[in-house]
DNA sequence: CTTAATGCAAAAACTTTGCACCGCT
DNA sequence: AGCGGTGCAAAGTTTTTGCATTAAG
């Protein structure tokens, strides 16, 4: 099997997850993990987003538009999709709630339930500021 | 504004939506009206397939794998993917609960909440009972 | 030294779009 | 007739992949 080997490029990309909260595109890494490394790769930037993903140390947040987004946060939560801006928010629900939805669901299922992904629908107060401000 | 003018080949794919529960891609949608309407374009379903979402006719599903999935069941509900055969089902959830989640995410976001999308990953009894077979 | 990871570029997968023609109203 | 829809093909977007080279263990 295959042995992972470190490299500082996957550590940079980690690094970059970790401390942002923006939920960025992989283009969006790439863009500012070339800063640290001018000449990686995009195929590069995704390889690593799925590994790290693969591995549980980064979630993949598919969305409607636009590319898929990703998480440096693994705890379980949700994620708010602003209709008006694109950003995502993390939203953080009670811990327990996940659990329960797993059950729940499984008990509606003919199968097993291993995990969920909510996004919500909403526009975020930046974007409700600015309609407000445009209605004079 | 533009008036919706009924095209047949529109009307084929709602009808095609409305009786099936395997929640096709775009291109499944394709290969099957086709058999209706032999010179249809993928282009076609696809601009038919957003107006229907478009106005609430239909619900398009964000998977992370492949392409979206469209819906014709508008009652709210939830999915699950298997992970195993990509197939997706349908999950009745209580219908409250839908509102309920909108509420409680509203709560803690800093904005307003519209919707939500909920997507179960798991394992389909067909596919769990093939896995127990294989081990023999 | 051995094998995984990278950079690069090409290709794959999915979706949208411009345009001339067709069909609904 | 007027205008929206269609078919076709081309292009756009996002993601994956083959391969020679580089770097980690």
């Amino acid at each position: 099997m295959a042995t992972l080997k470190y490299s500082r490029q996957r550590a940079s990309i980690k690094e970059y997850l970790d401390h942002t909260t923006e939920h960025p595109t992989a283009d969006t890494v790439y863009l500012h993990v070339r800063e640290e490394f001018p000449r990686i790769s995009l195929g590069t930037v995704y390889r690593n987003l799925n590994l790290l993903a693969d591995m549980g140390e980064a979630i993949k947040i598919t969305t409607p538009d636009g590319g898929d987004r990703f998480d440096g946060n693994t705890h379980p939560h949700y994620h708010v999709v602003c209709t008006c801006c694109n950003r995502v928010f993390d939203l953080h629900i009670d811990e327990a709630h996940i659990n329960t939805m797993n059950k729940l669901a499984e008990e509606h299922f003919d199968g097993t339930i291993d995990s969920h992904a909510t996004l919500f629908y909403g526009t975020c107060q930046d974007c409700l500021t600015q309609k407000t401000s445009r209605e004079s």
